[in-house]
DNA sequence: CAGTGTGAAGTTGTTCACAGCA
DNA sequence: TGCTGTGAACAACTTCACACTG
């Protein structure tokens, strides 16, 4: 299967998020200077089927060796090109609070072919402020920055209660993509990519798992 | 089916993860005064089927009313008590940086029955402080303190170069759980439970659709 | 009827089994 | 023998179809 295909018909979803794992573990092998790879190898490091590797970086268009394994820095430019890691894109952040802070600062965006540029709130205090070198506008210079800059992805790390009031502006002034932190659904029309991550979402996970095994030890 | 028959063979995972959302929106809901709500009601907000709705209520235990739907009191109850909303547990952090101090002051966790009562760092500048009411300790102290409040819970919050060392500690200390926010792989015995929130997953999602539908609007 | 509740069908993702290869 | 690569079996989740109910 060619690797441009998928662009068009689209990549499993969870082979998608499997992506950075990968990228990531290989990357690190890259630097500690290993050659091949396999997929049982990388299978086991990342607690994965090692046929799921396989037809995971199958995706990207990498051929492996019989006996061998992948070529670590063919791998690695695959998924890099693949996953379109080096074509950078600039992102606007919307909420300068805490989250919205820990956020700019979180390490390897770049890696990933992201750079937040600007973030935008409604405070007087924070505006005219930096964080980590990224200026803070009010959200009134959202339009015309993003429009300069032609910046088609932004980020949501308001109040819940301003959320979805944000998303429709940036919607209107042109963004396609919305990346949502907080609780809120935010409703999108149908051509606009709305990803919700939830930190809720992952405790219920966790929290429920918990009390599964608490209310088993305790039989 | 009975609540209780799946707390031994265990809950869908997406299920559990849309619980929060459905506990979010029958809360709003209730606070706007709505006595009932129907499965296609609540779909249509949430943008989900409305037989998976149905589906995922009736793991709760909660019996609704045909033509008429859910009580939302009733449902409330159903989703908090069937997911342990109401019933605390203490959590501690490790890693008292920006993220983790993001974190320790997020709103809402006391609502899913999580209570983080410490934070623990190895900066010497930190340690005595509170994030939010919450105190920050030395790492060494971990261990009694976890004893002391019967905390079987961790959250990973460091620089990834300590994240397994951090996490083989907290076994050690006898932590069940760890929600790891860390890009690293972190490697535990398999009777614990170790649940990854990798911000990159989401983001390697939605720049692939982005870039998807970019590729496509340029044909 | 407009809803619940559920078995059956459909879809998507994972794992198995094995052919081919060096 | 230990790997890649792939079609087929399997498992998990979602959606459909419809009987039932007030």
């Amino acid at each position: 299967m060619e690797a441009n295909e998928n662009k068009i018909k689209g990549i499993p979803e969870p082979t998608v998020r499997r992506m950075p794992q990968y990228h990531n573990y290989v990357k690190n092998k890259k630097i500690q200077g290993e050659i091949y790879l396999s997929a049982p190898a990388i299978g086991r490091s990342l607690r994965l089927d090692s046929t799921q590797v396989t037809k995971d970086l199958a995706y990207t268009g990498v051929a492996g060796k019989p006996r061998i394994g992948y070529h670590v820095e063919t791998l690695l430019a695959a998924i890099e090109t693949f996953m379109g890691f080096n074509q950078i894109d600039h992102v606007f952040l919307v909420g300068a609070g805490n989250f919205g802070t820990a956020l700019v600062g979180y390490p390897g965006f770049d890696e990933y072919g992201v750079k937040i540029v600007a973030a935008f709130d409604n405070d007087p205090k924070k505006i005219g402020s930096k964080i980590r070198g990224v200026p803070v506008f009010h959200i009134d210079k959202f339009r015309d920055l993003a429009q300069e800059m032609n910046v088609k992805f932004g980020i949501i790390t308001t109040p819940p209660q301003n959320a979805q009031q944000v998303a429709d502006l940036m919607i209107s002034w042109g963004i396609l993509a919305i990346w949502n932190f907080t609780p809120v659904n935010i409703q999108v029309p149908k051509h606009i990519i709305i990803q919700n991550t939830s930190i809720y979402a992952n405790l219920a996970v966790i929290m429920n798992k918990l009390h599964h095994k608490l209310s088993i030890e305790n039989l």
